[in-house]
DNA sequence: CGGCATCCCGTCCGATACTG
DNA sequence: CAGTATCGGACGGGATGCCG
């Protein structure tokens, strides 16, 4: 047996709940948005609240940086740190991991249809 | 600019909240526990009443089965599925990371220390 | 042993409105 | 533009007790 999940708890913290982790991934692939860009970004259905709060949080971990012009109207841009960027490793994963499970969602759905008609005989 | 994060989104939905990770990462690395095997494995603080409902979830995605021996007093045991297995992929990296942003909140620590041992002089 | 029922709390998430 | 204030609902998570 090898050693235990000593890592896993805390990465699900920092990229658990609904928007950290898409977050992250599209600073990481966009570099330094503006938070009404990067809200547009994300489906369009983030609230500012909700966008706000989660930014906070990465940015305590500090995985992203805040950059504040300091002008009117005010101009403030996200990055991600080089330290953000090291969650890509994980991220990368998830991602294609995603895409192969919605297709199999997808072939899931046709599986079960088959079942059902044959259940009918 | 590469296609964007398709999957990720799918994949925050299977692994999210505090548990199901970690379940997964158990399954994958002991094969075949049972219930209240698999609860004290995990920290001993998770209730049986989330164990029962986490699981249920993951049985829903395919990722797991549940194997009830019909006996009284009953046995069942869970195990990872051959597709369940695939999602090691991701935990796997997750875990690395993990341990290194345990590592590196560390030194955060000590480095919060010295800059407010700096700000006093 | 492997759960389910009940109650409870804190957090997540969202819509709307408003401010500097 | 970049948020904050307020309200409210949904969900995650936990403690306790009971059942077949």
């Amino acid at each position: 047996m090898k050693e235990d999940g000593i890592g896993l708890d805390v990465t699900l913290e920092v990229v658990c709940g609904k928007w950290k982790g898409l977050i992250l991934w599209k600073l990481i692939h966009e570099n330094h948005l503006r938070f009404n860009e990067l809200r547009r970004s994300l489906d369009g259905n983030i609230s500012s609240r909700i966008l706000a709060r989660e930014l906070k949080k990465l940015i305590q971990d500090g995985l992203i940086e805040r950059i504040d012009y300091e002008t009117v109207p005010p101009r403030v841009e996200y990055r991600v740190t080089p330290y953000g960027r090291t969650t890509a490793s994980f991220l990368e994963k998830m991602n294609e991991w995603g895409i192969h499970h919605k297709r199999r969602a997808y072939q899931q759905e046709s599986l079960t249809d088959v079942s059902n008609q044959l259940k009918e005989q």
